[in-house]
DNA sequence: ATAAATTTTTAGTCTTGTCTAAAAATTTAT
DNA sequence: ATAAATTTTTAGACAAGACTAAAAATTTAT
């Protein structure tokens, strides 16, 4: 047997675990205080007192000014949120007629559903997907998902190429933006030009030669 | 317009709607306290509190020791609570390979999901079901809904004979046993006896004759 | 290496929704 | 019609999760 209890979480404590989770695989290290907080858009004070219960309830650990790092119990439960979020992602515009953009909000709240059931006939039904509609890969029934190694496009250079894999930045605001500039999934872009002093870009993509800023492309996934 | 600003109501809120409304269907009157405490197993003094806030919000009237009634809006908002149920039901049944038992709890979970687009692309997904799995009838976008007249099973005489169309109880246990002794919606049911002194039933179904409870017979709804 | 600035934690408060115990009102019974 | 039983409300407390303000620890700068 796999475990003896399923430790169930509060809808809080699972938006700081997903959160932790987030933060951990950019940066590496423990995660501090100050940056769950602003990423939950909440008070460090108030990180404070969630990452003791947290700890308490072993699926992180916390060390006093030190930041968090989640146990392997709370990398399955992030990873578990995860999941479901982009499953209900890919129902909604597969199914429902919603375009990428306006995923996310009702994603979040789907993606706190208590039912195993429910989860994996959702992923039965819509074909195991490997991938959210921005590009994600969807951890299987036991928490793995395939890493992509995809690059940031303000990484390449003057006449390197790349298919647009993800989005960094899944705002619907940023969202649009693509949608208007017809940037999407599964593209090619070739880098035209680099311009040193701010960063833009000018790139081919469509058969159409356009320029974007360092902030565009700095939140664009490509894969070689 | 319909409307200014739509009211946000708690998860806790939305229950004690859903809960009034279905109280207030059955006995008509004020719908007292402990009613309301018993249906969802809380306590008198918290039903207060929250009544309380709720004439605050205008969805119910109250005055003190005599109950309370709904208003329009009150109506409304738990309307659309029950079609939100309703509807992942159909979805729950139709799609995920869910039976009839098993799909409460869930839905009772997804109703509280916000989203008006959501739930009106699931309906147009679904093919704008009239009904539930369990034979309610699913309010449409405005609210309205067919009363369908509907009679106790437990109320036949012999000899009469009715289609099964809804239950009263949708506890697993019930619909367990019914589906055990293959009892289910659309089944033509005749009342072969009636037993006045504990109001059992000999009933013929499926060409099988079997002998029922009241309890049970009072659980099951047959229109003629 | 010590002072200044920043980050983190603590202490105490607030809100929501619940509870218990006791008081008040209502209903039922004699 | 008054007493007894029941129901409802009030008052005060508690847990979860957040906040503010102040204290403590850490990091950065001189």
């Amino acid at each position: 047997m796999s475990r003896y209890l399923k430790i169930m979480f509060s809808l809080s404590e699972e938006n700081y675990l997903k959160s932790i989770f987030h933060l951990q695989t950019i940066s590496g290290k423990g995660i501090s205080t100050s940056a769950i907080a602003k990423k939950l858009d909440t008070k460090p004070s108030s990180v404070t007192d969630m990452i003791k219960k947290l700890a308490d309830k072993q699926v992180l650990v916390y060390k006093k000014y030190q930041g968090v790092t989640l146990t392997n119990l709370g990398m399955k439960a992030a990873t578990s949120i995860i999941r479901k979020h982009r499953l209900w992602e890919v129902f909604l515009v597969e199914k429902l007629n919603f375009s990428w953009d306006e995923v996310h909000d009702v994603a979040e709240q789907l993606e706190h559903i208590k039912s195993p059931k429910l989860i994996n006939e959702l992923d039965e039904f819509l074909g195991f997907p490997k991938k959210d509609p921005h590009g994600d890969p969807i951890p299987d029934k036991d928490g793995n998902f395939q890493k992509i190694e995809k690059r940031l496009l303000s990484s390449l250079e003057e006449s390197q190429y790349g298919i647009c894999v993800g989005v960094n930045d899944s705002s619907s605001e940023f969202l649009k933006y693509l949608d208007k500039h017809q940037i999407s999934l599964g593209q090619q872009i070739k880098v035209i030009s680099k311009e040193s002093f701010d960063g833009s870009l000018t790139i081919l993509i469509n058969k159409k030669e356009m320029t974007i800023s360092h902030k565009i492309s700095n939140n664009i996934y490509i894969q070689s």
